[in-house]
DNA sequence: CGTGGTTTTGAGCCCGTTCAAGTATCGTGG
DNA sequence: CCACGATACTTGAACGGGCTCAAAACCACG
Protein backbone atom coordinates (compact mmCIF):
# COMPACT_ATOMS: atom_id res chain seq x y z
CA UNK A 1 0.00 0.00 0.00
CA UNK A 2 1.48 3.14 -1.36
CA UNK A 3 -1.03 5.87 -0.93
CA UNK A 4 0.40 9.56 -2.38
CA UNK A 5 -0.68 12.90 -1.18
CA UNK A 6 0.42 14.80 -3.94
CA UNK A 7 2.24 18.61 -3.15
CA UNK A 8 0.72 19.03 0.48
CA UNK A 9 2.67 21.86 2.75
CA UNK A 10 6.36 21.37 2.97
CA UNK A 11 6.13 24.90 5.61
CA UNK A 12 4.76 22.97 8.07
CA UNK A 13 7.29 19.78 7.57
CA UNK A 14 8.07 18.08 10.78
CA UNK A 15 11.23 17.18 10.45
CA UNK A 16 12.50 20.37 7.82
CA UNK A 17 14.77 21.35 10.73
CA UNK A 18 17.33 18.38 9.99
CA UNK A 19 16.34 16.99 7.25
CA UNK A 20 18.18 18.41 3.43
CA UNK A 21 15.49 20.40 2.78
CA UNK A 22 16.08 22.38 5.44
CA UNK A 23 18.37 24.09 3.71
CA UNK A 24 16.17 25.56 1.46
CA UNK A 25 14.86 28.91 1.55
CA UNK A 26 10.90 29.36 2.29
CA UNK A 27 10.20 31.07 -1.15
CA UNK A 28 12.29 27.85 -2.72
CA UNK A 29 9.19 25.54 -0.99
CA UNK A 30 7.00 25.17 -3.43
CA UNK A 31 9.48 24.15 -6.17
CA UNK A 32 10.41 21.87 -3.25
CA UNK A 33 6.45 20.47 -3.28
CA UNK A 34 6.21 20.29 -6.53
CA UNK A 35 9.18 17.47 -7.02
CA UNK A 36 8.43 15.12 -4.41
CA UNK A 37 5.31 12.47 -3.80
CA UNK A 38 4.11 12.00 -0.62
CA UNK A 39 4.50 7.86 -0.01
CA UNK A 40 3.70 5.49 2.80
CA UNK A 41 4.80 1.78 3.47
CA UNK A 42 4.01 -0.89 6.32
CA UNK A 43 6.16 -1.71 8.54
CA UNK A 44 8.63 -4.74 6.21
CA UNK A 45 7.07 -3.71 2.85
CA UNK A 46 10.35 -3.02 0.79
CA UNK A 47 11.11 0.28 -0.54
CA UNK A 48 13.59 -0.20 -2.97
CA UNK A 49 15.37 -3.08 -4.20
CA UNK A 50 19.31 -3.85 -4.69
CA UNK A 51 19.96 -4.11 -8.15
CA UNK A 52 17.14 -2.45 -9.48
CA UNK A 53 17.44 0.69 -11.77
CA UNK A 54 17.91 3.62 -9.24
CA UNK A 55 14.91 5.92 -10.06
CA UNK A 56 14.06 7.83 -7.04
CA UNK A 57 15.20 8.76 -3.86
CA UNK A 58 13.79 9.62 -0.07
CA UNK A 59 13.92 11.46 2.62
CA UNK A 60 11.64 9.81 5.78
CA UNK A 61 9.38 12.21 7.70
CA UNK A 62 8.13 9.38 10.00
CA UNK A 63 9.15 5.91 10.96
CA UNK A 64 12.73 3.76 10.47
CA UNK A 65 13.87 1.94 7.51
CA UNK A 66 16.36 -0.41 7.52
CA UNK A 67 19.51 -0.77 4.28
CA UNK A 68 20.32 -4.60 3.97
CA UNK A 69 22.55 -6.44 1.59
CA UNK A 70 22.14 -10.32 1.11
CA UNK A 71 23.58 -12.96 -0.34
CA UNK A 72 21.15 -15.67 -1.99
CA UNK A 73 22.19 -18.16 1.04
CA UNK A 74 20.40 -16.41 2.80
CA UNK A 75 22.79 -14.75 4.97
CA UNK A 76 21.65 -10.82 5.42
CA UNK A 77 23.83 -8.07 7.31
CA UNK A 78 21.72 -4.40 8.23
CA UNK A 79 23.72 -2.03 7.02
CA UNK A 80 22.20 0.50 9.06
CA UNK A 81 19.01 2.33 10.21
CA UNK A 82 17.41 5.72 8.98
CA UNK A 83 15.43 7.64 11.12
CA UNK A 84 13.12 10.66 10.62
CA UNK A 85 14.89 13.44 8.62
CA UNK A 86 17.45 11.55 7.24
CA UNK A 87 17.60 10.30 3.50
CA UNK A 88 18.36 7.43 1.64
CA UNK A 89 19.15 5.64 -1.81
CA UNK A 90 20.72 8.37 -3.49
CA UNK A 91 22.85 6.14 -5.27
CA UNK A 92 26.41 6.61 -6.95
CA UNK A 93 25.28 4.03 -9.75
CA UNK A 94 22.62 3.46 -11.80
CA UNK A 95 21.28 1.20 -9.73
CA UNK A 96 20.91 0.52 -6.16
CA UNK A 97 23.18 -1.32 -3.97
CA UNK A 98 21.24 -1.47 -0.71
CA UNK A 99 17.55 -3.03 -0.25
CA UNK A 100 15.62 -0.57 1.93
CA UNK A 101 12.76 -2.02 3.65
CA UNK A 102 10.52 -0.33 6.08
CA UNK A 103 10.61 -1.17 10.05
CA UNK A 104 7.62 0.90 11.37
CA UNK A 105 4.49 2.48 9.06
CA UNK A 106 6.90 4.91 7.24
CA UNK A 107 6.20 8.27 5.17
CA UNK A 108 8.83 9.78 3.15
CA UNK A 109 9.15 12.25 0.40
CA UNK A 110 9.87 10.53 -2.70
CA UNK A 111 11.82 12.08 -5.28
CA UNK A 112 12.63 11.38 -8.98
CA UNK A 113 16.64 10.94 -9.41
CA UNK A 114 16.79 12.84 -12.34
CA UNK A 115 15.30 16.25 -9.89
CA UNK A 116 18.29 15.92 -7.77
CA UNK A 117 20.85 17.58 -10.08
CA UNK A 118 18.10 20.83 -10.66
CA UNK A 119 17.60 21.15 -6.85
CA UNK A 120 21.16 21.05 -5.62
CA UNK A 121 21.62 23.46 -8.61
CA UNK A 122 18.36 25.61 -7.27
CA UNK A 123 19.53 25.43 -4.18
CA UNK A 124 23.36 25.13 -3.47
CA UNK A 125 22.59 25.18 0.53
CA UNK A 126 20.73 22.18 -0.33
CA UNK A 127 23.89 20.26 -1.73
CA UNK A 128 26.08 21.60 1.30
CA UNK A 129 23.95 19.74 3.53
CA UNK A 130 23.19 16.82 1.72
CA UNK A 131 27.20 16.63 2.45
CA UNK A 132 27.37 17.47 5.72
CA UNK A 133 24.43 14.10 6.27
CA UNK A 134 26.68 12.05 3.65
CA UNK A 135 29.51 12.57 5.74
CA UNK A 136 27.77 11.74 9.21
CA UNK A 137 26.61 8.62 7.37
CA UNK A 138 30.10 7.76 6.53
CA UNK A 139 31.01 8.53 10.17
CA UNK A 140 28.51 5.76 11.20
CA UNK A 141 29.38 3.39 8.93
CA UNK A 142 32.79 3.43 10.20
CA UNK A 143 31.91 3.23 13.60
CA UNK A 144 30.30 0.67 12.33
CA UNK A 145 33.33 -0.95 10.63
CA UNK A 146 34.76 -1.22 13.87
CA UNK A 147 32.20 -2.70 15.97
CA UNK A 148 32.00 -5.69 13.44
CA UNK A 149 35.58 -6.23 13.17
CA UNK A 150 36.91 -5.85 16.35
CA UNK A 151 34.37 -6.13 19.22
CA UNK A 152 32.83 -9.17 20.84
CA UNK A 153 29.35 -9.99 21.24
CA UNK A 154 29.03 -8.62 24.75
CA UNK A 155 30.76 -5.15 23.36
CA UNK A 156 28.78 -4.91 20.14
CA UNK A 157 25.59 -5.48 21.92
CA UNK A 158 26.50 -2.80 24.76
CA UNK A 159 27.59 -0.30 21.99
CA UNK A 160 24.41 -1.14 19.53
CA UNK A 161 22.30 -0.08 23.18
CA UNK A 162 24.21 2.74 24.12
CA UNK A 163 23.92 4.61 20.46
CA UNK A 164 20.42 3.96 20.14
CA UNK A 165 19.74 5.18 23.50
CA UNK A 166 21.87 8.09 22.62
CA UNK A 167 19.17 8.94 19.92
CA UNK A 168 15.81 7.88 21.26
CA UNK A 169 15.60 7.15 25.19
CA UNK A 170 13.96 9.26 27.71
CA UNK A 171 15.22 9.74 31.04
CA UNK A 172 12.90 8.26 33.80
CA UNK A 173 13.77 9.81 37.16
CA UNK A 174 15.74 7.09 38.77
CA UNK A 175 15.38 4.41 36.99
CA UNK A 176 17.47 5.09 34.35
CA UNK A 177 17.36 5.33 30.25
CA UNK A 178 14.02 3.89 28.85
CA UNK A 179 13.58 3.31 24.89
CA UNK A 180 11.75 0.96 22.62
CA UNK A 181 13.17 -0.69 20.14
CA UNK A 182 11.54 -0.49 16.47
CA UNK A 183 13.44 -3.77 15.72
CA UNK A 184 13.17 -7.11 16.68
CA UNK A 185 16.38 -9.70 17.54
CA UNK A 186 16.91 -11.14 14.70
CA UNK A 187 17.02 -7.88 13.35
CA UNK A 188 19.58 -6.91 16.30
CA UNK A 189 21.53 -9.85 15.36
CA UNK A 190 21.82 -8.80 11.55
CA UNK A 191 22.99 -5.16 12.11
CA UNK A 192 25.65 -6.51 14.85
CA UNK A 193 26.73 -9.17 12.86
CA UNK A 194 25.46 -12.26 15.20
CA UNK A 195 22.79 -14.87 15.59
CA UNK A 196 19.53 -14.42 17.38
CA UNK A 197 20.34 -16.76 19.93
CA UNK A 198 23.95 -14.87 20.94
CA UNK A 199 21.91 -11.39 21.34
CA UNK A 200 19.07 -12.66 23.20
CA UNK A 201 22.18 -14.42 25.53
CA UNK A 202 24.14 -11.45 25.77
CA UNK A 203 20.57 -9.37 26.82
CA UNK A 204 19.73 -11.83 29.30
CA UNK A 205 23.57 -11.80 30.54
CA UNK A 206 23.57 -7.85 30.95
CA UNK A 207 19.88 -8.08 32.72
CA UNK A 208 21.40 -10.62 34.99
CA UNK A 209 24.49 -8.62 35.75
CA UNK A 210 21.99 -5.67 36.65
CA UNK A 211 23.04 -3.19 33.86
CA UNK A 212 19.68 -3.59 31.98
CA UNK A 213 16.45 -4.16 32.20
CA UNK A 214 14.57 -6.17 29.41
CA UNK A 215 10.64 -5.51 29.55
CA UNK A 216 7.28 -6.74 26.96
CA UNK A 217 7.42 -5.23 23.55
CA UNK A 218 10.95 -4.46 22.89
CA UNK A 219 11.25 -2.12 25.71
CA UNK A 220 14.77 -1.91 27.48
CA UNK A 221 16.05 -0.15 30.62
CA UNK A 222 19.54 1.24 30.87
CA UNK A 223 20.26 0.60 34.77
CA UNK A 224 24.00 1.68 34.77
CA UNK A 225 25.01 3.43 31.76
CA UNK A 226 28.92 3.90 33.13
CA UNK A 227 29.13 0.39 33.10
CA UNK A 228 27.67 -0.45 29.90
CA UNK A 229 29.96 1.97 28.51
CA UNK A 230 32.81 0.33 29.63
CA UNK A 231 31.54 -2.84 28.75
CA UNK A 232 31.08 -1.27 24.94
CA UNK A 233 34.84 -0.26 24.91
CA UNK A 234 34.49 3.18 25.84
CA UNK A 235 36.94 2.65 28.09
CA UNK A 236 39.61 5.34 29.14
CA UNK A 237 43.54 4.95 28.21
CA UNK A 238 44.64 3.86 31.06
CA UNK A 239 42.42 0.70 31.53
CA UNK A 240 42.38 -2.77 30.47
CA UNK A 241 41.31 -5.12 27.77
CA UNK A 242 38.35 -6.44 26.23
CA UNK A 243 36.13 -8.62 28.25
CA UNK A 244 37.59 -11.99 26.47
CA UNK A 245 40.96 -12.25 27.93
CA UNK A 246 39.97 -12.05 31.21
CA UNK B 1 59.23 14.88 7.35
CA UNK B 2 56.47 17.33 5.46
CA UNK B 3 58.33 19.43 2.63
CA UNK B 4 55.77 22.09 1.70
CA UNK B 5 55.82 23.11 -2.25
CA UNK B 6 53.66 26.10 -2.22
CA UNK B 7 51.59 27.29 -5.02
CA UNK B 8 52.67 24.52 -7.72
CA UNK B 9 50.70 24.34 -10.93
CA UNK B 10 47.44 22.55 -10.66
CA UNK B 11 46.98 22.46 -14.44
CA UNK B 12 49.78 20.11 -15.16
CA UNK B 13 48.31 17.57 -11.82
CA UNK B 14 48.24 14.00 -12.64
CA UNK B 15 45.00 13.19 -10.57
CA UNK B 16 42.69 16.18 -11.66
CA UNK B 17 40.83 14.19 -13.95
CA UNK B 18 39.33 12.18 -11.00
CA UNK B 19 39.74 13.91 -8.05
CA UNK B 20 37.78 16.84 -6.66
CA UNK B 21 39.65 19.72 -8.53
CA UNK B 22 38.80 17.97 -11.70
CA UNK B 23 35.11 19.79 -11.45
CA UNK B 24 36.82 22.96 -11.25
CA UNK B 25 37.05 24.88 -14.38
CA UNK B 26 40.48 25.93 -15.66
CA UNK B 27 40.40 29.82 -15.05
CA UNK B 28 39.54 28.50 -11.01
CA UNK B 29 42.64 26.52 -10.79
CA UNK B 30 44.65 29.82 -9.83
CA UNK B 31 42.38 30.21 -6.69
CA UNK B 32 42.72 26.72 -5.71
CA UNK B 33 46.40 26.20 -5.94
CA UNK B 34 46.32 29.55 -3.90
CA UNK B 35 44.20 27.39 -1.20
CA UNK B 36 46.51 24.23 -0.78
CA UNK B 37 49.82 23.41 0.18
CA UNK B 38 51.35 20.35 -1.17
CA UNK B 39 52.92 17.94 1.51
CA UNK B 40 54.57 14.98 1.38
CA UNK B 41 54.82 12.13 3.84
CA UNK B 42 56.96 8.82 4.13
CA UNK B 43 55.05 5.06 4.75
CA UNK B 44 54.16 4.48 8.28
CA UNK B 45 53.76 8.67 9.10
CA UNK B 46 50.38 9.89 10.73
CA UNK B 47 49.12 12.28 9.17
CA UNK B 48 46.08 12.72 11.28
CA UNK B 49 45.03 11.33 14.39
CA UNK B 50 41.45 10.39 15.50
CA UNK B 51 40.76 12.71 18.01
CA UNK B 52 42.62 16.19 17.48
CA UNK B 53 40.78 19.15 16.22
CA UNK B 54 40.00 18.66 12.37
CA UNK B 55 42.25 21.33 10.55
CA UNK B 56 43.18 20.33 7.48
CA UNK B 57 41.15 18.20 4.50
CA UNK B 58 43.43 16.20 1.89
CA UNK B 59 43.46 15.19 -1.15
CA UNK B 60 45.58 12.66 -2.68
CA UNK B 61 48.26 13.14 -5.79
CA UNK B 62 49.89 9.86 -5.29
CA UNK B 63 50.76 6.97 -2.71
CA UNK B 64 48.04 5.27 -0.62
CA UNK B 65 46.59 5.66 2.84
CA UNK B 66 44.80 3.84 4.93
CA UNK B 67 42.07 4.85 7.42
CA UNK B 68 42.51 3.11 11.12
CA UNK B 69 40.45 3.21 14.28
CA UNK B 70 41.32 1.48 17.26
CA UNK B 71 40.67 0.71 21.12
CA UNK B 72 43.52 1.24 23.82
CA UNK B 73 43.95 -2.46 23.82
CA UNK B 74 45.78 -3.00 20.74
CA UNK B 75 42.80 -3.77 18.59
CA UNK B 76 42.99 -1.74 15.41
CA UNK B 77 40.45 -1.83 12.64
CA UNK B 78 41.28 -0.46 8.89
CA UNK B 79 38.40 1.14 8.08
CA UNK B 80 39.63 1.76 4.10
CA UNK B 81 42.18 2.83 2.16
CA UNK B 82 42.60 5.63 -0.37
CA UNK B 83 44.09 6.05 -3.30
CA UNK B 84 45.74 8.88 -5.81
CA UNK B 85 42.66 11.35 -6.50
CA UNK B 86 40.82 10.43 -3.15
CA UNK B 87 39.65 12.74 -0.55
CA UNK B 88 40.11 11.59 3.04
CA UNK B 89 39.83 13.76 6.88
CA UNK B 90 36.41 15.85 5.62
CA UNK B 91 34.84 15.27 9.27
CA UNK B 92 31.57 16.43 9.98
CA UNK B 93 32.46 17.36 13.48
CA UNK B 94 35.56 19.40 15.31
CA UNK B 95 37.50 16.75 15.67
CA UNK B 96 38.80 14.01 12.88
CA UNK B 97 37.12 10.47 13.49
CA UNK B 98 39.69 8.42 12.34
CA UNK B 99 43.69 8.05 12.03
CA UNK B 100 44.95 8.60 8.84
CA UNK B 101 48.58 6.67 8.13
CA UNK B 102 50.83 6.54 5.01
CA UNK B 103 51.17 3.17 3.52
CA UNK B 104 53.44 3.97 0.45
CA UNK B 105 55.08 7.52 0.13
CA UNK B 106 52.40 10.00 -0.45
CA UNK B 107 52.09 13.48 -1.61
CA UNK B 108 49.20 15.21 -0.97
CA UNK B 109 47.19 18.75 -1.22
CA UNK B 110 46.36 19.69 2.24
CA UNK B 111 43.52 22.62 2.16
CA UNK B 112 42.27 24.46 5.39
CA UNK B 113 39.22 23.08 6.67
CA UNK B 114 37.88 26.63 6.68
CA UNK B 115 38.36 26.48 3.11
CA UNK B 116 36.07 24.17 2.19
CA UNK B 117 33.07 26.20 2.65
CA UNK B 118 34.53 29.42 0.68
CA UNK B 119 35.70 26.65 -1.90
CA UNK B 120 31.92 24.98 -2.15
CA UNK B 121 30.30 28.57 -3.00
CA UNK B 122 33.27 29.50 -5.27
CA UNK B 123 32.99 26.12 -7.63
CA UNK B 124 29.45 24.76 -6.98
CA UNK B 125 30.86 21.65 -9.70
CA UNK B 126 33.14 20.88 -6.66
CA UNK B 127 30.71 20.30 -3.86
CA UNK B 128 28.36 18.18 -6.53
CA UNK B 129 31.78 16.06 -7.33
CA UNK B 130 32.47 16.16 -3.40
CA UNK B 131 28.84 14.57 -2.73
CA UNK B 132 29.16 12.24 -5.81
CA UNK B 133 32.62 10.88 -4.15
CA UNK B 134 31.01 10.70 -0.33
CA UNK B 135 28.59 8.42 -2.02
CA UNK B 136 30.87 6.19 -2.93
CA UNK B 137 32.97 6.22 -0.09
CA UNK B 138 29.91 4.72 1.58
CA UNK B 139 28.83 2.66 -0.53
CA UNK B 140 32.32 0.84 -0.26
CA UNK B 141 32.29 0.86 3.53
CA UNK B 142 28.73 -0.92 3.17
CA UNK B 143 30.55 -3.32 1.09
CA UNK B 144 32.99 -3.64 3.62
CA UNK B 145 30.03 -3.88 6.08
CA UNK B 146 28.49 -6.87 5.04
CA UNK B 147 31.58 -8.65 3.99
CA UNK B 148 32.93 -8.02 7.84
CA UNK B 149 29.38 -8.90 9.29
CA UNK B 150 28.90 -11.72 7.02
CA UNK B 151 31.28 -13.77 5.41
CA UNK B 152 34.32 -16.31 6.32
CA UNK B 153 37.78 -15.78 6.70
CA UNK B 154 38.44 -17.31 3.20
CA UNK B 155 35.44 -15.26 1.42
CA UNK B 156 36.88 -12.14 3.05
CA UNK B 157 40.58 -12.76 1.56
CA UNK B 158 38.85 -13.60 -1.63
CA UNK B 159 37.02 -10.36 -1.92
CA UNK B 160 39.79 -8.26 -0.83
CA UNK B 161 42.00 -9.97 -3.62
CA UNK B 162 39.26 -9.23 -6.41
CA UNK B 163 38.22 -5.71 -5.29
CA UNK B 164 42.12 -4.74 -5.25
CA UNK B 165 42.61 -6.69 -8.80
CA UNK B 166 40.00 -4.44 -10.57
CA UNK B 167 41.65 -1.56 -9.26
CA UNK B 168 45.19 -2.55 -10.09
CA UNK B 169 46.15 -5.16 -11.46
CA UNK B 170 48.10 -5.81 -14.91
CA UNK B 171 47.07 -8.32 -16.99
CA UNK B 172 49.72 -10.25 -18.11
CA UNK B 173 49.55 -12.61 -21.11
CA UNK B 174 48.12 -16.24 -20.24
CA UNK B 175 49.56 -16.39 -16.68
CA UNK B 176 46.40 -13.91 -14.90
CA UNK B 177 46.31 -10.65 -13.10
CA UNK B 178 49.74 -10.05 -11.32
CA UNK B 179 49.39 -7.12 -8.56
CA UNK B 180 51.78 -5.84 -5.92
CA UNK B 181 49.80 -4.74 -2.46
CA UNK B 182 51.16 -2.14 -0.63
CA UNK B 183 49.86 -3.69 2.58
CA UNK B 184 51.41 -6.14 5.08
CA UNK B 185 49.52 -9.65 5.95
CA UNK B 186 48.69 -7.65 9.52
CA UNK B 187 47.43 -4.86 7.54
CA UNK B 188 44.99 -6.97 5.03
CA UNK B 189 44.48 -9.08 8.66
CA UNK B 190 43.13 -5.60 10.34
CA UNK B 191 41.23 -4.23 7.19
CA UNK B 192 39.53 -7.82 7.20
CA UNK B 193 38.80 -7.97 10.62
CA UNK B 194 41.22 -11.08 10.80
CA UNK B 195 44.41 -12.17 12.40
CA UNK B 196 47.85 -12.41 10.61
CA UNK B 197 47.98 -15.88 11.13
CA UNK B 198 44.81 -16.49 9.86
CA UNK B 199 44.98 -14.03 6.44
CA UNK B 200 48.84 -16.19 6.03
CA UNK B 201 47.09 -19.56 6.40
CA UNK B 202 43.85 -18.85 3.85
CA UNK B 203 46.85 -17.01 1.37
CA UNK B 204 48.60 -20.89 1.40
CA UNK B 205 45.56 -22.50 1.07
CA UNK B 206 44.33 -20.38 -2.16
CA UNK B 207 47.95 -20.71 -3.41
CA UNK B 208 47.69 -24.99 -2.71
CA UNK B 209 44.05 -25.26 -4.82
CA UNK B 210 46.28 -23.53 -7.37
CA UNK B 211 43.61 -20.02 -7.35
CA UNK B 212 46.43 -17.72 -7.02
CA UNK B 213 50.26 -17.64 -6.90
CA UNK B 214 51.88 -15.79 -3.97
CA UNK B 215 55.36 -14.29 -4.90
CA UNK B 216 58.28 -12.12 -3.09
CA UNK B 217 57.75 -8.36 -1.88
CA UNK B 218 53.69 -8.94 -1.78
CA UNK B 219 53.10 -9.81 -5.51
CA UNK B 220 49.86 -11.76 -5.94
CA UNK B 221 49.09 -13.33 -9.25
CA UNK B 222 45.30 -14.71 -9.79
CA UNK B 223 45.20 -17.65 -11.86
CA UNK B 224 41.70 -18.87 -11.85
CA UNK B 225 39.57 -15.44 -11.48
CA UNK B 226 36.28 -17.14 -11.47
CA UNK B 227 36.72 -19.21 -9.55
CA UNK B 228 38.04 -16.75 -7.14
CA UNK B 229 34.96 -14.83 -7.33
CA UNK B 230 32.69 -18.18 -6.38
CA UNK B 231 34.91 -18.18 -3.55
CA UNK B 232 34.00 -14.50 -2.87
CA UNK B 233 30.25 -14.90 -2.83
CA UNK B 234 29.53 -13.62 -5.96
CA UNK B 235 27.78 -16.96 -6.80
CA UNK B 236 24.41 -16.61 -9.27
CA UNK B 237 21.27 -16.65 -7.96
CA UNK B 238 20.91 -20.75 -8.07
CA UNK B 239 23.77 -21.40 -6.43
CA UNK B 240 24.44 -23.14 -2.93
CA UNK B 241 25.48 -21.84 0.23
CA UNK B 242 28.70 -20.66 1.95
CA UNK B 243 32.07 -23.14 1.97
CA UNK B 244 31.35 -23.38 5.78
CA UNK B 245 27.94 -24.96 5.70
CA UNK B 246 29.57 -27.56 3.16
C1' DC C 1 76.68 -11.87 7.02
C1' DG C 2 74.19 -10.82 11.08
C1' DT C 3 69.99 -8.48 12.84
C1' DG C 4 65.06 -7.32 13.20
C1' DG C 5 60.79 -7.57 11.28
C1' DT C 6 57.58 -10.28 8.56
C1' DT C 7 55.50 -14.54 7.25
C1' DT C 8 54.54 -19.29 7.81
C1' DT C 9 53.29 -23.35 10.31
C1' DG C 10 51.65 -26.08 14.27
C1' DA C 11 48.81 -27.42 18.39
C1' DG C 12 45.19 -26.44 21.49
C1' DC C 13 41.43 -23.65 22.98
C1' DC C 14 37.30 -20.63 23.22
C1' DC C 15 33.55 -17.63 21.51
C1' DG C 16 29.90 -17.66 18.86
C1' DT C 17 27.41 -20.79 15.89
C1' DT C 18 24.37 -24.62 14.86
C1' DC C 19 20.78 -27.53 15.87
C1' DA C 20 17.00 -28.51 18.71
C1' DA C 21 13.40 -27.93 21.97
C1' DG C 22 10.60 -25.31 24.82
C1' DT C 23 8.26 -20.85 26.29
C1' DA C 24 6.34 -16.30 25.82
C1' DT C 25 4.00 -12.86 23.05
C1' DC C 26 1.17 -10.93 19.44
C1' DG C 27 -2.62 -10.75 16.30
C1' DT C 28 -6.87 -12.41 14.84
C1' DG C 29 -11.45 -14.11 14.98
C1' DG C 30 -15.06 -16.29 17.62
C1' DC D 1 -12.60 -11.58 26.63
C1' DC D 2 -10.48 -15.82 25.59
C1' DA D 3 -8.78 -19.56 22.35
C1' DC D 4 -5.65 -20.45 18.95
C1' DG D 5 -2.01 -20.32 15.62
C1' DA D 6 2.04 -17.94 14.11
C1' DT D 7 5.86 -15.50 15.21
C1' DA D 8 9.37 -14.07 18.37
C1' DC D 9 12.26 -15.12 22.08
C1' DT D 10 14.87 -18.05 25.35
C1' DT D 11 17.59 -21.85 26.81
C1' DG D 12 20.55 -25.98 26.35
C1' DA D 13 24.20 -29.05 24.39
C1' DA D 14 27.70 -29.83 21.16
C1' DC D 15 30.52 -28.34 17.32
C1' DG D 16 33.95 -25.77 14.75
C1' DG D 17 36.15 -21.58 12.64
C1' DG D 18 39.23 -18.47 13.77
C1' DC D 19 42.07 -17.05 17.72
C1' DT D 20 46.03 -17.58 20.93
C1' DC D 21 50.39 -18.93 22.00
C1' DA D 22 54.73 -20.61 20.41
C1' DA D 23 58.46 -21.41 17.39
C1' DA D 24 60.62 -21.85 13.10
C1' DA D 25 61.60 -20.07 8.39
C1' DC D 26 62.10 -16.41 5.50
C1' DC D 27 63.27 -11.90 3.80
C1' DA D 28 64.99 -6.97 3.73
C1' DC D 29 68.45 -4.04 4.97
C1' DG D 30 72.51 -2.25 6.93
Amino acid sequence: MQHAELNADCTACSVRATSFCGAIPLRGLNTLARSRRLVQYDRRQTIVSEGEPATSFFSIVSGVVKLCRSLSDGRTQIIGFRFPGEYFAISDSENYATTVEAMTFVEACQFPRSRLKRLTQAFPQMQARLLDMSHRYLAASEDQIFLLGRKTAKEKVASFLLSYSEKFAQESAGSGHRMNLPMTRAEIADFLGLTTETVSRVLTGLAREKVITVGLSHSVRLLNVNLLQRIAGHWGTHEGGPARAG
